[in-house]
DNA sequence: GTTCTTGTTGCTCATCCGACTCCCACGTCC
DNA sequence: GGACGTGGGAGTCGGATGAGCAACAAGAAC
């Protein structure tokens, strides 16, 4: 390797020139009069050496590094993390910008997220994005009031930063709304026991629907169950399992796709075909799941890839002064929640 | 927020010594020479403003920035990339290093993965790591070279560069081991269809073990299928269709979990029960499907958080001058997959 | 007992890392 | 002698570091 540390010195000395202009050449400073000629001598030689700047260099003098931190729990253990990563990469590589991760135990103590926060403040990035593995409600480092910072996938408790989470109202009624499209009248829900915003809004969303459709929504069965495939089957099963033939449900509406994958296997084990006997619906559209369970599962799609991008996008737009996120911050913006059509869902019997 | 930009000047002034001093005592150098009353001062005072030193300078002065670059693959499509990641992170978390990730497609041609390197390279990373999203041959940018590198879940091609896989070669023999075990004595393997290191090791490691164990390994059936769910189902369809139901197989053993979920499927189809009638093992361990089929799958497990860790404490050792990777760079460094069982298989009937 | 070395201890000065940027110095041509 | 058109000098960002200086003590020389 020959090209060890170029500088912009070593290009300044092949073009014959000083420092400065090879400096607002390459730069393209505005008020620098600098002739076409001189323009090409320099470009050239900085190609020619193979010279890149020394951005640590360039960021201690301009205070800018075009780094942004974020902060994301669980980086390994759920898919979810990867597509806020993907969303926020792709967006801050299209304007210039390079992602620092750091990794955070969803467990993690106030002051172990203090610390991170506080080495990506020591690395001088210019923002910070935030997110948590799923929606919900979080106590805030205050160094994170530092710099110009955004939530994804959660809001901040007693909190005024910008923040964007899934729309849990609409993804929960398109999903119920596909049941009752299909003409399903005595539909089951399998929520969840965590005491989370999507938990109460998904329900609330679900007997609203019913009701609307003039169902007795209230009335509707709900069971509930720690949200994982063991939590589903239980739950489904126990619905499923009711005396009463003539009442039972005939389509399930499952708060995520692991418990709808649980409701496949319990309705196996009872003999009834899906989705011939029974529709089921999930929600967060894991590929893995979704896609692949037979028949594939009509699930609603959480936005992780575009919460990401949006995060990413005001974030930068912040920092350049092109946006004002304090105004954003009053409220959390919210991202929709697609329905993914699969062959889960079809008419009653 | 009052602690905007305290630098080592302030912190100085505050103490009443020179910035030196202080930067004598912050980090400990062990020819200076100070009293234990100014080191106290030059603490507390240091404490009071909430001091933190600005990385960026540090760096620039030190020509160390304890950053390590990592490129991986398709974040968000594999789980595996995370695993990977969280080693990473957590082995350069425990030494003081961070880890600035740069996301690329697994389908980038080689001009942009070099881009990826440079922007690695114009930040100063002490380090790179390069990660695939599964075991395979790559070619590299030839800028990695310029810093300490190591490569992870692949090996360069024509490269004498430090790497880290897995043991195909021995997981396969564990997996095909835990059946044989069992007891079974017509198994069939479900292979994939690209042509990978995976691919040959696991049919050669499959053929081998039967001929070890006294059966005819050679004979033995394959099918070759896409490494997907559909793939699975397909190719276990064929084999446990087949006419001869005298000489079926009792056993499947499965290139990939998805593979292997596939599998489950057309068993269910043909009535036939896991374990009892067929028994069944994967590879991977995708906690979302191995953990979550019923029964459970046995199947063996990809060191991906081990790779990660791995790679990234000998880059560090090679940092620090601790290590020299030029003589790992001989031969990749393998990691042991280990078995991990859980229900789906069993003694044949 | 005073004055000089010689040695420590305790701390500071000046410079440097590599790029950016304000301000000034030339010619030239009207 | 201004007004351009071109280009360079030197300071700056914040911290690291080799060389050096002042103060004081112990031992040596007178």
């Amino acid at each position: 390797m020959s090209n060890k540390n170029i500088g912009i010195k070593d290009v300044a000395v092949a073009a014959g020139v000083s420092v400065t202009t090879v400096s607002h050449v390459l730069n393209e400073v505005s008020y620098a009069r600098i002739s076409s000629e001189t323009r090409d001598k320099v470009k050239t030689a900085a190609e020619e050496l193979g010279y890149g700047p020394n951005r640590l260099a360039q960021a201690l003098r301009t205070q800018r590094t075009g780094m942004l931190g974020l902060v994301s729990e669980e980086i390994a253990t759920t898919p979810h993390a990867g597509r806020i990563i993907l969303g926020a990469d792709e967006a801050a590589k299209a304007r210039g910008y390079n992602l620092m991760i750091i990794n955070t135990p969803g467990s993690a103590s106030l002051e172990s997220r203090q610390a991170d926060v506080q080495a990506l403040l020591e690395r001088r990035v210019d923002g910070i994005l935030y997110a948590t593995m799923y929606h919900r409600n979080v106590e805030l480092p205050e160094n994170l009031g530092s710099v110009p910072s955004v939530l994804v996938d959660s809001v901040a408790i007693g909190g005024n930063i910008t923040a964007v989470v899934p729309d849990e109202d609409g993804g929960a009624r398109a999903a119920v709304g596909a049941l009752l499209d299909a003409g399903h009248t005595r539909i089951a829900f399998l929520n969840n026991t965590d005491d989370v915003p999507a938990t109460r809004q998904r329900l609330q969303a679900f007997r609203a629907m019913l009701t609307e459709a003039g169902l007795d929504g209230d009335a509707a069965p709900v069971e509930s169950e720690i949200s994982e495939v063991q939590g589903g089957y239980e739950a489904a099963k126990r619905i499923l399992s009711r005396d009463d033939r003539a009442h039972m449900p005939t389509a399930l509406f499952c708060y995520n796709d692991r418990m709808a994958m649980g409701a496949y296997r319990a309705a196996a084990e009872l003999g009834l075909s899906i989705p011939a006997d029974l529709s089921v619906v999930g929600f967060d559209d894991q590929e893995l799941i979704a896609a692949n369970l037979y028949p594939g599962l009509t699930t609603v799609a959480l936005p992780h890839y575009e919460m990401g991008a949006w995060a990413t996008e005001h974030l930068i737009d912040a920092i350049e002064g092109k946006d004002d996120l304090s105004l954003m911050a009053l409220h959390p913006t919210i991202l929709g929640c697609p329905l993914v059509s699969r062959e889960s869902v079809a008419a009653p019997r």
